[in-house]
RNA sequence: GCCGGUGUAGUUUAAUGGUAAAACAGAGGACUCAUAAGCCUCAGUAAAAGGUCCGAUUCCUUUCACCGGCACCA
C-alpha cells in the first residue's frame, strides 16, 4: 500500500504538471541489485537475473491498477544503459576533487564486526553495549577488508549551503529539518562497494573487478540514467534534469538517501542537483500500527482496485490519506469514504445533473476554455493533494446545495427558460469538477467529460453504492 | 540516552491570546431531479497540573502518552 501511495501521488503531480502545460518525464523503476535479491533468488533456486526478470514482470503488472499515466518510464537497474551510467557516475565521482584536491572516492581498510553466532556482519546500531544482543558474552570478530569509500564528509558544507539556498528543497519542512540536522551533525565517509566474493550481484566497480557497487550508489543514479545520461543523445537529461525541475517522491524512510546522499553524489560528479524531494508518510493499520501479516491488518491495493476501481483507490490515497503524516488504511475507512464521497457525492451529483440535462437540454452547452480555479492548482504547487481533493469536493457539495435551493427540476416545469438556464450552469459547473479530476481520478475524468459532452446520463452509476 | 515534533468532537483533521471549525459517523425534519442519494436542524471536542496575562486551546514550565531523527539494514 505504501508503494501505491507514492505511485498515485507522484502520478497526480505529473498529471497536474501536464495539465498546466509542462512537458513531463515521469520515471519510476526497480532496484534490482543487492544482497537481499541475491539471497531471495538463491532461496527460490533461480539465477538472480531470472529472479529480477520475474519480479519486474510482476511489478509492471501490479502498477497497472494505480492508473499511472501511460507514457510513464520504467528503468531497471540491471539494464545495460543504467549499468553504463552508474559506472560512469562512479568514475566522475572518482575523478572529481574536493577543495583539498582529494578524490571523492578512495579506497581504505574497512573494519567490520562479525558475530560468529549469527554468521553475519553487525552494524553499530545493531549492537548493545558492544555485543550482539542475540549472542551476549560472545566476542565479536573484527574482520578487515578493503573497500571504496565516498568522501561524504567533505561535502557537508556544500550540502548545507545548498539547503540554505533552496529553502523548500524537502517537503514537508519537518522532514527537511531532520535532513539538515543530520547533515549539520557531521558526515562520515561511508563504504560504497562490497567485495564481489561476498556479494556477487551488483554493478562492477570501474577498474576493479573484485568489487561491486553498494546498491544505493547504483540505484540512485536511476534518476539520470533513465534520461540517457551521460551521452544524452536525445537531450532528455539536458531538458528535464539540467534545465527542468526534477522532483523526487519517496517514503519517509528514504528521506536521507534522496535528500542528502544523492545530492552529495551529484555534487561529487559535477551534476546539477534535484529540484525537490517530496516525502510521504506511511500507510499504517488502525491505530497507527504497522501493517503486518501477523496482525492481519494488511490491505492489498490490488483487491481494492479490483472491487472498487482504480479511481476509488486513488481517491482514498489522495484525499483521505494525510499529505505528509502517517495515515491508517482500513477497509472500514475506505468503504465509508467511498460511499460518502464517491457514491453519494460525485457519482450521485453527476447522475442528478446529467438526468436533468438529458431530459431538458437539446445538447451540451458550450464549454469554456478554462474553468478550474487557481486555488486548486495552488494546492498542487504545495504538493498538498489532500487539500486539492477537499477543494474539488467542496465544489461538489456546493452544487448539491445549489440544486436543493434553486430546484431547477421544479422551475423547469413552470418557467422552462429559467429552468434550462440553471441546468446549463449546473452542467458547466459539473464540467469544471470533471476537469479537476484530471490529475486525481483520470478514468472518471474522461468518462464524465464524455457524458457531459454527449449530454447523456450515466447508464450505470459512476460509483455504485456498496453496503 | 540525546535532539525535534505531536496530543482538539466517536474518527480524520482546521483555525485562533478574547464565547472552538469542517468532513465522515450519530439523532431528528421537510423535500424528490438523483445511486433510499442530496438538503436543513440538533447533539458532541482542547491529555494532566502549574505559571504569565484583564483573559490561554493558542505563550512558558513540569508530568504523562505517542511519533520521528540520531548513518554503512536496504
Amino acid at each position: 500500500m505504501g508503494h501505491a501511495l507514492e505511485f498515485v501521488r507522484a502520478d497526480a503531480v505529473a498529471r497536474y504538471k501536464k495539465l498546466i502545460g509542462f512537458e513531463v518525464f515521469f520515471n519510476t523503476g526497480t532496484d534490482e541489485h543487492g544482497m537481499k535479491i541475491f539471497e531471495r533468488a538463491e532461496d527460490e533456486g533461480m539465477s538472480p537475473q531470472k529472479f529480477v526478470d520475474e519480479s519486474y514482470a510482476k511489478f509492471r503488472e501490479s502498477v497497472k491498477i494505480f492508473g499511472i499515466m501511460p507514457e510513464a518510464h520504467f528503468i531497471r537497474t540491471t539494464e545495460e544503459r543504467h549499468i553504463k551510467a552508474a559506472r560512469e557516475f562512479w568514475q566522475r565521482c572518482k575523478d572529481g576533487k574536493d577543495e583539498n584536491g582529494q578524490s571523492y572516492i578512495y579506497k581504505k581498510n574497512y573494519k567490520a564486526k562479525y558475530c560468529v553466532g549469527c554468521e553475519e556482519e553487525k552494524s553499530d546500531s545493531e549492537l548493545e553495549n558492544g555485543e550482539c544482543p542475540l549472542h551476549p558474552g560472545r566476542p565479536l570478530e573484527v574482520i578487515e577488508e578493503e573497500n571504496y569509500f565516498f568522501r561524504y564528509s567533505s561535502l557537508q558544507n556544500k550540502l548545507l549551503k545548498f539547503y540554505e539556498d533552496n529553502p523548500d528543497f524537502v517537503v514537508p519542512d519537518f522532514r527537511f529539518n531532520e535532513v539538515k540536522q543530520f547533515v549539520s551533525g557531521g558526515l562520515r565517509d561511508f563504504s560504497i562497494s562490497r567485495l564481489k566474493e561476498k556479494m556477487p550481484w551488483g554493478i562492477p566497480v570501474p577498474g576493479d573487478p573484485d568489487h561491486v557497487m553498494y546498491v544505493w550508489f547504483d540505484a540512485l543514479t536511476n534518476y539520470i540514467s533513465t534520461l540517457g545520461w551521460p551521452e544524452d543523445e536525445d537531450g532528455l537529461f539536458e531538458k528535464f534534469w539540467a534545465n527542468g525541475t526534477p522532483v523526487q517522491y519517496c517514503g519517509k524512510d528514504n528521506t536521507r538517501f534522496q535528500a542528502a546522499m544523492w545530492q552529495a553524489m551529484l555534487m561529487a560528479a559535477g551534476a546539477p542537483n534535484s529540484h525537490k524531494v517530496i516525502v510521504d508518510g506511511f500507510i499504517t493499520g488502525e491505530g497507527g500500527v504497522r501493517m503486518s501479516k501477523t496482525i492481519g491488518n494488511v490491505v492489498d491495493p490490488k483487491d481494492i482496485a479490483e472491487e472498487y476501481g482504480t479511481d476509488a483507490l486513488r481517491y482514498f490515497l489522495l484525499g483521505e490519506v494525510s499529505s505528509f503524516e502517517d495515515s491508517p488504511f482500513t477497509m472500514e475507512r475506505f468503504k465509508n469514504a467511498y460511499n460518502a464521497k464517491l457514491a453519494n457525492g460525485l457519482g450521485n451529483l453527476a447522475s442528478r445533473i446529467l438526468t436533468l440535462s438529458e431530459k431538458y437540454l437539446e445538447k451540451c452547452p458550450e464549454i469554456p476554455e478554462k474553468s478550474i480555479p487557481q486555488e486548486f492548482f495552488d494546492y498542487f504547487e504545495k504538493f498538498d493533494m489532500q487539500k486539492a481533493v477537499e477543494f474539488a469536493w467542496n465544489k461538489i457539495q456546493a452544487l448539491d446545495k445549489r440544486i436543493q435551493e434553486e430546484q431547477p427540476f421544479k422551475v423547469v416545469k413552470t418557467d422552462e427558460e429559467k429552468g434550462k438556464e440553471i441546468i446549463k450552469e449546473l452542467v458547466l459547473e459539473l464540467y469544471a469538477v470533471a476537469r479537476m479530476l484530471n490529475p486525481l481520478l483520470p478514468e472518471t475524468n474522461v468518462k464524465l467529460k464524455k457524458l457531459i459532452r454527449e449530454n447523456k446520463k450515466p447508464e450505470t452509476p459512476l460509483f455504485p453504492r456498496k453496503d
